[in-house]
This record gives structure tokens, sequence and C-alpha cells, in this order.
DNA sequence: ACATCTTCTTAACAAATGTCAATGAACAGT
DNA sequence: ACTGTTCATTGACATTTGTTAAGAAGATGT
């Protein structure tokens, strides 16, 4: 596995890291191949690892009566893990499945609760994860409540291009709440409102 | 300034916190009243400081073309700010005002980063609050992309009673994504069906 | 107690969004 | 190339939600 894309991602979190600290991590890493339709969560179980998604797509959803409702979708070169899950080790909520083949280099809970113990600058890791991903969160949540349907799609176009490229339709609807059908006219409109 | 809920609160969070850590911290402490409309923060200014709600009740809002949508509500004993624009120092978004006369303990920006090195026990706290609000975020979103209004409003009703109590309707009807007119006629067919 | 302001409710109507069903295009496996 | 399968589109119609306007109820300040 090529650690090139993680090694760097921490070094720019993590400044201080030096080399030690960094073999310490790594020497903790596992890795995982995910092909299409694999789960990396799944609803009910505990998160047990964050996972560093080295190549691949990883959709967020949840499950109700039988209907999926995408919430989040993360690319190669991020941090993913049902986090809240992780956080607590108590079940999670949402599902995580790999929409294209994917490959992810994973650091469990007790893994890295022993780092923050044993080399403090992780917990400078931990902070800005659980950081980042709250404004994520807050972004996320501000698109829902203020804009409507079209604009959050138009938003997505904007910040999130990957995801129109490489998620299904019917996915991406039901990400920013609405049916597939209603996405599709929208879509008709506004391809109109652009010649 | 009565100090003891806000000290207890940092003890829960942080059992390794001695007693001359919590000197350096409340050392650094400012106290602020706010009357009833009074704003923590306004959008657009740069949040600098987190706040412990001593008393009262403090709403987020964005003002978005002239119109109010609230996103949060706090009440006392809990810690309450702009974390997006404090996290990174930028503008905030969103602007917070006191729904009732109110009471709260600062800590600036400043003092919180030179804690994180003199005392690291507070590199925990730093973490602990970005996780805390970040699964109060997502169990938002969830809700928001999940639930039909209807459903949102009994949400709150089950876990958050102190909004429903202390909160103006047209402000809930924002929060839960909907008109103040849509929000009157759910209560009522609620209400009715509950009979 | 009065006047004023704010908030909540109600009604009629308009607009947005969902549901159901059918069709065709794109894709995957053989 | 053939056969299913999945996905996107479209139309007719139903339902939900928003808009506007008015009045009632409740709070606030003098």
């Amino acid at each position: 596995m090529n650690l090139t894309q993680i090694k760097s991602y921490y070094q720019n979190l993590l400044p201080t890291m030096d080399e030690a600290d960094w073999e310490v991590l790594s020497s903790r890493f596992t890795y995982r191949q995910l092909k299409k339709g694999d789960f990396l969560t799944r609803s009910g179980e505990i998160c047990r690892q964050v996972s560093f998604l080295n190549k691949g797509l990883i959709r967020f959803f949840y499950d109700v009566d039988g209907k999926e409702i995408s919430t989040g979708f993360v690319a190669e070169n991020d941090y993913v893990a049902e986090y809240a899950s992780f956080l607590v080790q108590q079940p999670a909520h949402s599902n995580l499945d790999a929409l294209e083949e994917s490959e992810v280099i994973n650091l469990s809970y007790d893994d890295m609760q022993l780092l923050y113990q044993t080399n403090p600058v992780f917990q400078i890791f931990g902070r800005k994860i659980a950081e980042m991903l709250f404004i994520l969160l807050v972004s996320q949540n501000t698109t829902l409540l203020t804009l409507s349907p079209e604009e959050r799609y138009q938003t997505l176009i904007n910040y999130q291009p990957f995801v129109i490229q490489r998620v299904p339709q019917y996915m991406i609807a039901s990400y920013i709440g609405i049916t597939p059908e209603h996405l599709s006219r929208l879509r008709k409109k506004m391809s109109i409102s652009q010649v």
C-alpha cells in the first residue's frame, strides 16, 4: 500500500509530528480493499476504526423503512468514518458503502486511544478531525435550512463537482432532500435556463 | 458570578484536570450580562470567544434576505459559540442572540490557545467540545433528511422540551424547516389526533 | 386600565414537491 | 449480440407546503 498520501495528510494537519511519531502511527495501520457495493460500516454495528480513503468513493446513507437516504460522499485522500459511532463506541445509525472499488487505511479506536496517551501530538489530530467534520456539517445543515432544492443542487455543482460526476442521480436527490423525479425536472429546468 | 456550574462542567469533561489547572483557566474568564435581544455574536464578525451559558437562553439564526432562520437553541449550563467562526477565526455566518436575560462566562480564542500549550489537558477539552457539537449536528441533520416536519416537531417535543416551552413558535417553525402558519396547522392536527 | 406591539391562528388560494406508472437509455453479465 | 437490470426521464395527478391577508389572543410598557 502506498502511504504517500496519508503521510502528507498527517503532516499538513500536524506540523509538529516527527518521524518517530509517524513510525508509531503507521505501524498501527491496517489495510482493506473494498469492491463496489461492499460495506465499510453497517447501521447497528459499532464503528471501530477511522479510515483514510486512499482510493475510491464512499457513501453515507440511512435506511429508513427500506428507503435509502444518502447523507454524504467522501472521495480519495480524505478521512471517512461513522465518527459519531466511533467517538462513543455505540452502534452506528448510518451505513457506509463503496460506490467504486476502494482502498482504505484503517486506524482502530483502541490504537487511537493508545496514541493519544503515548504520543500526545495525536490529541491534536483527534481535535482537528472533529473540528473539520463539525465545520463540514454546519455548512451542510445551513444548506438544508436556507436554500431551495435547486440552489442546493447548484451548490453541489459548485463545491463538490466530483459528486455530480461520480454519484448516481437518485442518491444525489436524497442527499439534497428531494425525490429523483423532482431532481430530474429541476435539472431539465436548469439546463434550459442556461441556454 | 457563581462558578459552581461551569466548574463541574469542566470536571465532568476533564476528570484529569487538577486544582492548579482550574485556577489557570478560571483566571482567564470574563463575564457578561445579556438582556433579551442582545447579540452574543453577529454574522460578519469573528467570534473571538466561547461562552458558558450560566443562565438564560441563546438562539442561533441566519439572516437570509431579511428573513430569520433559526438553527439552534442553547439553554443554561451549556457551552455556546459560533464555533465554526471561532475555530478558524473567520467571519461568522450565523447570529447568536439572547431570547431571555442571560449570563455568560467567556474564554477568548487567544487564552484558549495559550491554555492548549501551557496546560495540555485543555487539548482534551477542545476535542470533546468539537466532538459533542459534531454529534449534535449529525442528529440535527439526520432529523432534517429523514423525518417529516410533523415528526421533526414531535422529536423536538421529546428531546428538547425546553425549546417548546421557551422559544416562540415562529422560531421553532424555521428551525424545523417550515413556515409558522404550517406549524400552527400541524399543531392543530396533532392535538386533535391525541384526543 | 389602555394602547401598542408581537405572536398565533385561520381561511382561501397558489406553488412546490411527491406518487405512481410507463418508457427508453445505459450498463453488466453471459 | 442478447438479456436482464438499473437508472433517468416524462406525464398525469395527489398531496404537502407556502403565501397572503385578516383577525384573535397574549404580552409589554406607560
